[in-house]
RNA sequence: GCGCCCGUAGCUCAGUUGGAUAGAGCAGCGGACUUCUAAUCCGCAGGCCGCAGGUUCGAAUCCUGCCGGGCGCGCCA
């Protein structure tokens, strides 16, 4: 079936023809109105070739709604309006077929699969190894998930990543930390490192480790027997041993265990987020296969690394950074920028026909360097796309929280689900557009009263299913809706749901294509209302006469599709029943 | 100082990429529902869309300049 859209688009193209204007000349903008008193489908064409023909909207609007050729069983009326709108009626023959459409196996959620199965990565989160997640990547999470799964649902092939930053000195300051911990609770005086971490995690696990004897620490570390984590290493033996090695090697053994257990704890976490990882890239990895003096050699090549003062230079102000940056430092270790060079030059080499990222505020300086780097080696423009999400405030006690986790003080994405529950922390941070800052107030979302919205839409969607379910009971046949049927739908307020539901396709294409994912908060809130307006409106439907019952019961039905598409995209689970409110 | 983001109802935020009378939730007030179990529904009130210019048929949206808030400006990661 032809998107209703595409219909009109291609009949006023034919319509303006005669102006002189054509498909590369004009982009015709089909939305549905906010009132519903003008119509469902709007245009604004007229309006925008009002000033470059040099005619008066209003009358241009005429001329092409009386030159437009539209089928009368799709489109009921095309009428002018305001300043020269043209608005459409879709027929109520044709929204049902639309609304059908919608469980169609080749229907409209077929249809705009456009991505030819193109593979594209999509990396969030990617937190440092050196504590639990915290709450900040929350949002990264709720985010690059749904992204990933709108990318499929339009046709690509989307890959969720996480970078895992396993190598330089922060891990080596993380097995100092926890080697200090460990010593001070063994009665040793050791000095704990300076900028060391300080957070409570690391005593309780030196405690722990204090009671783990080699045996049980193969054991916890077998538990990343899994391709994504083969560069996860267990070291050998327990640490009474280490602590007694020299303090080096003692280090190495305390980071690969601290890295082993805090991956552990990251993974779990995710998994109860229901994030869901295809591949987690270990930085060590692009050190041993030597991909990051491969980086290096390969924009020397290009011409764009110069060497000063012992160290060597990106010529990144060359594209556009304000000044040039160092990849290889004057003691000879690499930046953090080159790895990240290299693995973004690998994902590149990988196969991937795009790339998005996505950072956090605190990273936007990093663009321009990370984008001229790509640009030097030979990478096609806009092959890399980074997404910034911008800065959530944690609110607690009506002040703000101090996320540094050196500090010790800082709050767990665990901790935030057992509080608020995944679901309504992943729709709280999915109602907000990416780009904007967000206060989560935990005081506020800890109560579990008004402030989830999430729970509207699980009600309606329970509701939808009891029911249907009580129907079942007094022994009306459901089964599949049907054109004939759904016919008999009388009410406006169904009506509203009716045109409400058709808009799905639509929303998931421009959430995935405008990377704004919030909006599909948005609309399974608006499904849900309506749907309660409708209840509430069509008092007792199962009391109604047969054929007014069964059109309400397949638009239940409907609804309760359109609603549980809507929970796998946000990544919430849609139960038939609720536990009764006391 | 420079760069990026933000400023919309008392609060938290939407606003379909420049459209028609700027919306929702919460908080406040008033109703409905003795039910198909629901945290549901209806109504009222609440606005200089930070301020000032500009662009045009038309601006919360685009441009410029201010004001205010956040973040970033390392041979850190």
């Amino acid at each position: 079936m032809m998107i209703i859209e595409d219909l009109l688009r291609r009949a006023l193209l034919a319509a303006v023809e005669r102006y002189g204007v054509f498909e590369e000349d004009v982009d015709i903008i089909l939305e549905k109105p906010r009132e519903a008193d003008h119509g469902d489908l709007s245009s604004n064409l007229a309006l925008m070739l009002g000033g470059r023909l040099k005619r008066k909207p209003r009358e241009l609007a005429g001329e092409i709604a009386a030159a437009v050729e539209l089928p009368r069983e799709i489109i009921e009326s095309v009428e002018i309006a305001g300043p020269g709108f043209i608005n459409f009626r879709i027929s109520s023959g044709h929204q049902i077929e639309r609304l059908l459409d919608l469980i169609q196996e080749d229907g409209a959620l077929e249809a705009i699969k456009t991505g030819g199965g193109k593979r594209i990565n999509v990396e969030f989160i990617s937190a440092n190894p050196t504590g639990p997640l915290n709450v900040v990547s929350a949002r990264a999470g709720a985010f690059g998930m749904t992204l990933s799964r709108l990318l499929d649902a339009i046709g690509f092939d989307a890959h969720a990543e996480y970078y895992v930053n396993d190598a330089g000195r922060q891990i080596e300051l993380l097995g100092r930390s926890l080697r200090a911990h460990y010593m001070q609770l063994a009665g040793e005086d050791v000095e704990f490192p300076e900028n060391g971490y300080k957070g409570r995690y690391l005593e309780i696990m030196a405690g722990e480790l204090l009671a783990q004897d080699s045996a049980a620490i193969r054991k916890a570390g077998e538990a990343f027997d899994n391709e994504s984590f083969q560069r996860v290493e267990i070291p050998k033996g327990d640490a009474t041993v280490w602590k007694d090695l020299p303090e080096e090697e003692s280090t190495a053994c305390f980071s690969k265990y601290a890295l082993m257990k805090i991956l552990g704890w990251q993974r779990e976490t995710c998994r109860r987020y229901g994030l869901r990882f295809e591949t987690w890239y270990f930085e060590s990895e692009l050190h041993d296969s030597r991909r990051i003096e491969r980086a290096l050699e390969r924009l020397k090549k290009q011409g764009a690394v110069y060497e000063e003062e012992d160290a060597f230079w990106f010529r990144s102000t060359d594209f556009g950074d304000e000044k040039d940056r160092v990849l290889v430092r004057s003691d000879g270790l690499p930046t953090y920028f080159l790895a990240d060079i290299a693995y973004h030059y690998h994902k590149f080499q990988r196969g991937f026909e795009h790339a998005i990222d996505f950072w956090g505020p605190d990273h936007h300086g990093y663009i321009s360097r990370m984008q001229g780097a790509m640009k030097a080696l030979g990478v096609p423009d806009g092959w890399l796309e980074i997404q910034i999400l911008q800065q959530v405030t944690f609110l607690e006690d009506g002040r703000i929280l101090d996320m540094s986790k050196r500090k010790g003080q800082f709050v767990t994405m665990d901790a935030l689900m057992d509080e608020v529950g995944a679901d309504v922390a992943k729709f709280l941070f999915l109602m907000r557009k990416p780009n904007s800052h967000l206060d989560f107030d935990l005081d506020l979302a800890r109560q579990q009263s008004d402030v989830n919205p999430v729970l509207k839409v699980k009600y309606a969607h329970a509701r939808s299913c009891s029911l249907l379910g009580i129907a079942a009971e007094r022994g009306i046949e459901v089964g599949e809706p049907t054109a004939a049927s759904l016919t008999h739908i009388q009410d406006e307020s169904a009506w509203a749901v009716v045109r409400e539901l058709v808009r799905l396709p639509q929303v998931i294409v421009s959430a995935a294509k405008s990377r704004e994912p919030h909006r599909l908060a948005g609309y399974a809130l608006e499904i849900a209302t309506l749907y309660n307006q409708f209840y509430n409106q069509c008092k007792r439907i199962l009391d109604q006469d047969p054929e007014s019952r069964l059109a309400l019961l397949h638009l239940t039905v409907l609804t309760g599709h359109v609603l549980r598409r809507m929970g796998e995209l946000i990544g919430i689970d849609l139960p038939e029943s609720m536990e009764k409110r006391d």
